[in-house]
DNA sequence: CGGGGGTTTGAGTCCGTTCAAAATACGTGG
DNA sequence: CCACGTATTTTGAACGGACTCAAACCCCCG
């Protein structure tokens, strides 16, 4: 019932838990109606690839199930993990509206469904219903600010407060909260992808876990992770800031 | 006639040469007229303060001559220089569309006008012209993918090309073309400000500049930058890259 | 059991920072 | 127009963080 999309059953995106989350929540019954006999849900595996860098943008995606990862990468090959997106996450809405080739890559991070929605109906939906494009420019909005404090953050932190940093974050969406006042997480992403969303090599991040080790912050294991109850609310800024 | 704005002289926007230009281009004449009447314009003096950080949005600014700083700061106090504003763009459309507060402030950093539109206004062109959203939309997807091409940069750069960078970035719009086909520019920031823009301290800039002029990249004298052909179009990657 | 990717660890080097001081540019008032 | 005080910029020396290159390790999968 959650997940069902292009074809066989009933419910559609009307009974998408998602769509109140989601951008999408604005369109009335017909709206969503149209919108769930037209889009195309897929499954991806571990790692499969969403869209590409540089491909034509053709509409635009909806996480339906798991994360996804945004890549991109510059000139000399180098790639940066520059953000996750959850369930309710609409992707390359930019490409769309600027009609041009995707700047970045999308990958899901685990086995996920993402409903894909044609240009051609984001067009109509847009058309008939404005609200969705507030819709759009509010998240759009939103995303701006995080991208902002993303770059305040690369500028003024060190490495190892930048990935303390990216953990709370992690831990937001990931975390749950041990008997014991603690948070644990599975991370769901390799090292390699963390330190390269703070901008670091990996090895530089191996030997920053191993010092937060040290210093009683966190302990890990493989991808779990835990961060005692004491160590939490404090040591950053005060809001427990969400990702990006 | 270029520059008039609230009260005495008739033209208003309808003269202004950056209308072409701007997102406010897709009003006709008689929402160019209304906007014309209802906007405040305003000279600042050098380095005086356009909007700060943490004060209510109450509507956007529209820069019409001179050029304009976005900074931004982290809760430790640190600030960084996101970005330069010129004539013909709007600033602060964020804040007005999620009805939040500033987060971030804009300064002039030479003589300036900047034109005020009350968010009133604002709605009341978006609600009878919705080509002005799209407009808005592009803009501020445009912007995103500045954003996030900075943030890869800073990621993968070493200072010395994150400056390099942004000196091509800088030249594309306050520079000239040499005789000799070399090409020079006044510099319009302070050495502090340029340094905060790569996320780096200023003595770090310092040294780079020298390594730069020993290098015989280029030539600094005070404000004034000198680069020589030969060394314009090699040394980074391909395109000549825009302000962010 | 043998890859192969991801991860850790090590040694050495370079880059960037910090703190401090000198030098230069700049604006103001005399 | 010059003198002075202030802010910016440059330079120096020492330190520390982060990178590179390389090897060892580990874990999962075939």
């Amino acid at each position: 019932m959650v997940e069902q999309g292009g074809g066989a059953s009933g419910a559609g995106c009307m009974g998408c838990p998602l769509r109140q989350r989601s951008e999408w929540c604005v369109l009335n019954e017909e709206e969503t109606r149209f919108l769930s006999r037209h889009l195309k849900k897929r499954r991806y595996r571990a790692g499969e690839t969403i869209f590409s860098a540089g491909e034509p943008s053709h509409g635009v995606y909806c996480v339906a199930s798991g994360t996804a990862a945004i890549r991109k990468g510059n000139a000399e090959g180098n790639t940066v993990l520059l953000r996750l997106a959850y369930p309710g996450d609409t992707l390359g809405y930019r490409g769309l509206l600027l009609g041009e080739n995707r700047r970045y890559g999308a990958e899901a991070l685990g086995p996920s469904k993402v409903c894909f929605v044609d240009r051609a109906v984001v067009k109509l939906l847009l058309e008939r219903n404005p609200a969705l494009g507030q819709q759009f420019l509010r998240r759009i909005a939103r995303d701006m600010d995080e991208a902002h404090d993303h770059l305040v953050r690369n500028a003024t932190l060190s490495n190892r407060d930048k990935f303390i940093h990216l953990l709370r974050a992690l831990m937001n969406r990931h975390g749950r909260t041990a008997t014991d006042g603690g948070h644990f997480m599975e991370l769901p992403l390799s090292r390699r992808d963390l330190a390269s969303m703070i901008g670091a090599r990996h090895e530089t991040l191996s030997r920053i876990i191993g010092r937060l080790e040290e210093d009683g912050i966190a302990r890990f294991s493989g991808r779990t992770v835990y961060v005692a109850r004491s160590h939490w609310l404090l040591n950053d800024s005060r809001p427990p800031t969400l990702l990006d």
